[in-house]
DNA sequence: CTGCTTTCCCTAGATAATCTAGGTTAGAAG
DNA sequence: CTTCTAACCTAGATTATCTAGGGAAAGCAG
C-alpha cells in the first residue's frame, strides 16, 4: 500500500457498537437464514458499507440465542453445505420492536446536534 | 426498587459508542465551552436524550485534546467557578468534518436495513 | 459563621462489544 | 487429489463508556 497514499481506511467499527444487535433482527425478520447469509445481507443490503465481521458475528449470534430472541437450528444452505439457521422469538420480535425505536430516537437526537445553529 | 415492576431502565448507552466525540466536537464548532458547558449543551439541544456521564466526559475530552483536536485553556465560568475552556483546532475542525461524513454514511446504511422490505 | 447545595473538575476499576487472528470441516471445482 | 470457498467457531486484545467514588470553591439559608 503505497505510503501516504491511501491515508488509513478510517476503521470506524465503533459505531457499529450497540447497533448490531438491532441489524441482526431486523435482517431476521424477512426470515430465517443462517450466520454467513445474515452478514452477507446486511451488506448488500447497506450498499457495502456495513461490512460484519465474522468475529462480531458468531459471538453476536450466541448472545442473541442466549437471550431468547433467536432460535437456531442445524440444516443445508443453498449451497448444500451444513449451516445454521437462526429465527426470531416473539421476544425477539419486541426486542426489535424496542431496539428499533431507541435507534429511532437515537439518531434523531444525533441529528439535532449535527444541525443545531 | 419494587421487584419486576420497573423493568430495567434500559442503560443502552452503548449507541453512543464512537459518536461522542463527533458530538463534543460539533457542539464546540459553536465556540470555546467548558466541559460542563458542553455535556449541558449537548443535553439540552439534544432535547434531554443524549445524556453524557462526567465518567465519560472528562476522560473524552483528554483523549481529544491528546489527539490534537482541541485545545484546553483554564478561565472562568458564568457563575465565577474556574474552569477549562476547550476550542477546536484546526485539526479538530479537519476531524469534525470527516466523522461528521463518517456519522452520516453510517446512518443512512442503518436506514437502508430498517426500511427494507 | 456554619452547613448545604451546586458547579466544575478528576480518576481507578468494572463492564462489555467488537475486532484480530487464528483454526476447523465439508462440499465444489480444477 | 489438491485447492478453493462456504460456513462455522473462539481466545485474547483493544477500547469506550459507565460506576462510583472524591475534591474544591461559590452561593445561599439559617
Amino acid at each position: 500500500m503505497a505510503k501516504g497514499i491511501f491515508k488509513r481506511k478510517q476503521e470506524r467499527g465503533d459505531l457499529l457498537q450497540g447497533t448490531l444487535d438491532l441489524l441482526i433482527l431486523r435482517t431476521l425478520q424477512r426470515g430465517a437464514m443462517h450466520g454467513w447469509g445474515i452478514s452477507q445481507s446486511i451488506y448488500t443490503v447497506s450498499q457495502e458499507v456495513l461490512q460484519i465481521k465474522e468475529g462480531s458475528l458468531y459471538p453476536a449470534l450466541h448472545r442473541l440465542e442466549r437471550q431468547g430472541w433467536i432460535r437456531a437450528e442445524w440444516g443445508q444452505s443453498e449451497n448444500r453445505r451444513r449451516a445454521k439457521f437462526y429465527q426470531l422469538t416473539s421476544d425477539g420480535k419486541r426486542q426489535l420492536a424496542e431496539e428499533t425505536a431507541y435507534w429511532e430516537q437515537f439518531a434523531r437526537a444525533v441529528h439535532l446536534i449535527l444541525k443545531m445553529g
